[in-house]
DNA sequence: CGGCGGCGATACCCTTGCGGTATGGATCGG
DNA sequence: CCGATCCATACCGCAAGGGTATCGCCGCCG
């Protein structure tokens, strides 16, 4: 059997994706006819039927669920492919970093320092964007490495090296009935309102970004709980107090599977280095911090470390 | 800029990995002017040098490495997908699992009997393929778990749960001056002849399968360090020593990431129950083995487990 | 030094097939 | 029963992919 063409495979995506013939031909800029015809070649082409349509609408079978699903991989693949081989022709070669703002926990400072020593070094750019992109960045190639944080970000298609991991705190206003404890575990927030990132299900008020959410816990809207390094930029009027029991979260360092990348590896050295270096340290504070809003870190010591 | 069908992807690759024009079009059945433009127009529409032609062969910039490389896995990604479309499709559905002869160390049995008490089970077909080949027959979407052996095969693209660790054995003739000995490490073993897997550098005569192996070793051409696994079919004529500081491979299941299949995920869940009420039994034997070459397993107690 | 051979690029032509418009046919709602 | 909606079919024109013939460049060898 001959190839498949990305073209029809985007055709399909965007077909099953809408389950509209009309609505996906006019996104993607064609007439509706062609497309019906292209879809009904990629089925008889693969021997397999994708839609069910009972002409009042159309619905996926399950072999189109799942090239959807791996369709929309290899689209990605694709267009990885291409922006990464653009990129690497570029006359000034630069290196790519993406996270999401304070993503790094106070490493990328120093990742960057060694970095810089490396002979195959390149130059940075250092790409701060939305909550829920980065890994989308990676993927699509925009990005040469990334800062993700495990769980919450998908890993999947990634190498990864983990660089950190932190405990969770609780991000309340100073006037909350709890702001006072030195502790908290999950069963003390039971009941309160909790923010909804985009992307993740859940029932609270969605944000978008740390500050928007900084604002409503000001405002006495909600309560959060946050890896600890949220507390590099508490306002004046918040708190942070660890949650014993809350999420582990590890910081790790992901590129795309199998690169072959001098420069990815130097940072990846530099930074697993960094890292080797300061091993016990479980997080990393400015050392002049004078928030009396900062738990010290003495406290999590109540509990040990569950991992 | 608009789409890179994966026609050109795969004219690249091709020209890349020839680095020859004519040939290149020789293997994709065509003429070489056509793929001379195709490539030309490749190029442009990227906006990068991909090939350096001085008219006496043809060599890769970076952006060609890169280029290679990544499109190699798109094309991989595409073919997967409309593979498993199609394996979807298929009107009495299965699951293929796939691994090299002896590769599951006992274990399949007892997940396939746990695996079909599951109500998501699917018929399974059990793929014994050659060495070397399992990891690429997954990429593929020929198959949908597979058991891959770290650090030998190559994990990255797939999701995978780790069921054993396996130490190592020599694997050498009865006459051999080590024969007799209880343990070995790998330092005894300097200046044997040791076998070359396929697609792994090396010295040593190539090797295809383990029976061909097996039989260099009887006749004193080699001597072989092996998962202990290799146990469980040894010939008469050979013995299996511990090594104590050998390799330690760990048998994965393996699954293309981020599935979506149910039957895929009721194959891991068998699997991983199985693993973990066995907890403890690092391997499992036949009970009754009567073979006096197989090594009993304490032997290996001498020395901690290095994991 | 000149001819030859190998290799990629160019020129030109033909055919394929993609995309557009017009229209048909089925189904649901009122 | 009519109209609206939505996918399929029919048909057409043109862009683009592929083929053949040939050129230009360069290294090799007689």
């Amino acid at each position: 059997m001959d190839r498949v063409e990305t073209r029809e495979l985007a055709y399909f995506v965007a077909v099953a994706e809408e389950l509209h013939f009309g609505r996906a031909a006019g996104r993607l800029g064609m007439a509706q006819p062609p497309l019906s015809r292209a879809i009904r070649q990629l089925e008889r082409r693969l021997g397999v039927e994708l839609l069910i349509r009972n002409s009042r609408g159309v619905r996926l079978t399950e072999a189109g669920e799942v090239l959807l699903h791996e369709g929309r991989k290899a689209l990605d693949a694709v267009e990885a492919a291409v922006r990464r081989a653009q990129r690497a022709g570029e006359p000034e070669r630069k290196l790519v970093v993406v996270m999401k703002p304070n993503g790094d926990a106070g490493l990328l400072g120093g990742i960057l320092q060694a970095y810089q020593g490396d002979p195959e070094a390149l130059p940075v750019e250092v790409e701060i964007c939305r909550i829920g992109e980065q890994a989308g960045l990676l993927r699509e190639g925009r990005a040469d490495v990334a800062l993700l944080h495990d769980p919450y970000d998908d890993l999947s298609g990634f190498d990864t090296e983990e660089l950190l991991t932190q405990r969770s705190v609780a991000v309340l206003p100073r006037t909350h009935g709890l702001a006072r404890r030195r502790s908290l575990h999950m069963a003390d927030l039971a009941g309160e309102t909790m923010p909804r990132w985009p992307g993740l299900p859940g029932d609270g008020p969605e944000v978008r970004d740390t500050a928007q959410m900084m604002q409503l816990i000001a405002l006495g809207r909600m309560v959060a709980v946050m890896p600890e390094a949220v507390r590099r930029n508490l306002r004046e009027e918040l708190v942070a107090i660890p949650v014993l029991d809350g999420q582990i979260t590890t910081v790790v360092l992901a590129w795309p599977e199998r690169s072959r990348s001098r420069a990815v590896a130097a940072f990846v050295r530099a930074a697993v280095g960094l890292v080797q270096a300061e091993e016990g340290t479980t997080i990393a504070f400015p050392a002049a911090v004078g928030h009396e809003n900062l738990v010290p870190a003495s406290d999590f010591e109540v509990a040990p470390h569950p991992l």
